[in-house]
DNA sequence: CAACTGTATATTGGATCCAAAATTACCGTG
DNA sequence: CACGGTAATTTTGGATCCAATATACAGTTG
């Protein structure tokens, strides 16, 4: 039976929903008792699920200033993708040969998922369905402290995603390769899923380095 | 200016040193009433550490159950520096290049350190030590996520790091191991200094596996 | 005697209140 | 007008209180 969310899992949710969504940008001053207020809850479980964001660098923590949503420079950008290739072409070497039938199902069904957002133009949709699927790619891995990585590098992204997917042609282009994605998965070809994967990266790198905020930070 | 800590960055503090020291050990729950009380804090700073602990994977939480000390599988383990070895690999050879005679002298001090540390039996500080040379080594390679990631793998372990260094032999093979690694280094030789890094850590986990707890875990 | 139900207790989750720190506004001074 | 210092305000940090949930136990029933 499925337990009932905390305030602070409710609370945790929403502010993720906020950076990807665009509503919490990079450089936002969190100002506890204004979004404790908005989502009708007291500011404490608003801290706790804040030092979560903190913990998988979501947002920054400065005591006694607040928390402030983390931004990327290019730097990070590349060493987030860097680390992804790494921890992600270890992942799928080892789930490729692990592959069940309803693990191969969930692929597909993400795959779909995203398809259909891709179709009807909803972002959110989108990013939502497009991790599920890359996660049901690399999930067979039995490495479960991996996956926790990876989610985190993920989420890094979060807050430059949408912008991505804005695009028509990205959002065309990102089905057809997981199209090679999922070839390579059916076909168990360790060696082609990771080059597919690392060749989607790349396209996706290239395109948000243009989008990256490169003024200077002003810190008093 | 160093600023004066937070009740929470105490807390936090404590938590560690305890599960280093084994006065906290994998699978004890942690009442939060009896650590508060015993620190001489309220719950709330309490609670924010353990969040952060929650996400580096040192304690588990489940809702209305509490937090415990996490305990490892003799899977974890492996995994565990299995990831170590592909991000440290990484690590080394960005940094290699990059020593600056300052960073040099931060490693051998730290080395001297250890040295000291296992000549006194003081295994605290030996571990303490022992972390300030890893990352002196690693530090140069201007990767900080990388490097955030690598020190939660690094204190995954904590709770089983005392028992190695109480063995005289083990603490001596440490030295030794750590001699080849600060020549790599000199040398800026990066195959050299992941080759040493690597074998290291192989002795280690080999020394670890066995202090692994095996019983099944209960979860009604 | 096992399984179930209701109740008491312990423990965590969340809200409110107060204290401490930082930011801002305001002034006087040069 | 710029600058420095100080008071007022805002914001965060922490403590206490109350509510919600889980656990332990007793009693009941099949």
């Amino acid at each position: 039976m499925p337990r009932p969310p905390t305030t602070q899992e409710f609370v945790l949710d929403e502010l993720r929903k906020a950076i990807v969504a665009g509503r919490l940008r990079p450089r936002d001053p969190i100002r506890q008792d204004t979004i404790a207020h908005r989502l009708g809850v007291s500011r404490v479980p608003l801290r706790e699920a804040l030092k979560t964001l903190e913990a998988e660098g979501q947002v920054v923590y400065r005591p006694h200033r607040g928390y402030s949503v983390a931004e990327m420079s290019l730097a990070d950008l590349l060493e987030v993708y860097r680390l992804r290739e790494l921890l992600e072409s270890e992942a799928a070497e080892a789930a490729v040969q692990r592959f069940t039938d309803a693990e191969l199902t969930r692929v597909t069904d993400a795959q779909h998922d995203v398809e259909e957002a891709a179709r009807t133009g909803d972002v959110i949709a989108m990013i939502a369905a497009n991790r599920r699927f890359h996660f049901a790619v690399l999930e067979p891995c039995g490495m479960p402290r991996l996956l926790r990585i990876v989610g985190t590098l993920w989420d890094a992204t979060d807050a430059y995603r949408a912008v991505y997917y804005n695009s028509e042609v990205n959002r065309v282009r990102v089905c057809h390769e997981h199209e090679a994605i999922v070839g390579a998965v059916r076909r168990r070809d360790a060696a082609e899923l990771t080059a597919a994967l690392t060749a989607h990266r790349q396209h996706t790198v290239e395109s948000l380095e243009g989008t990256i905020d490169t003024r200077e930070e002003t810190d008093p």
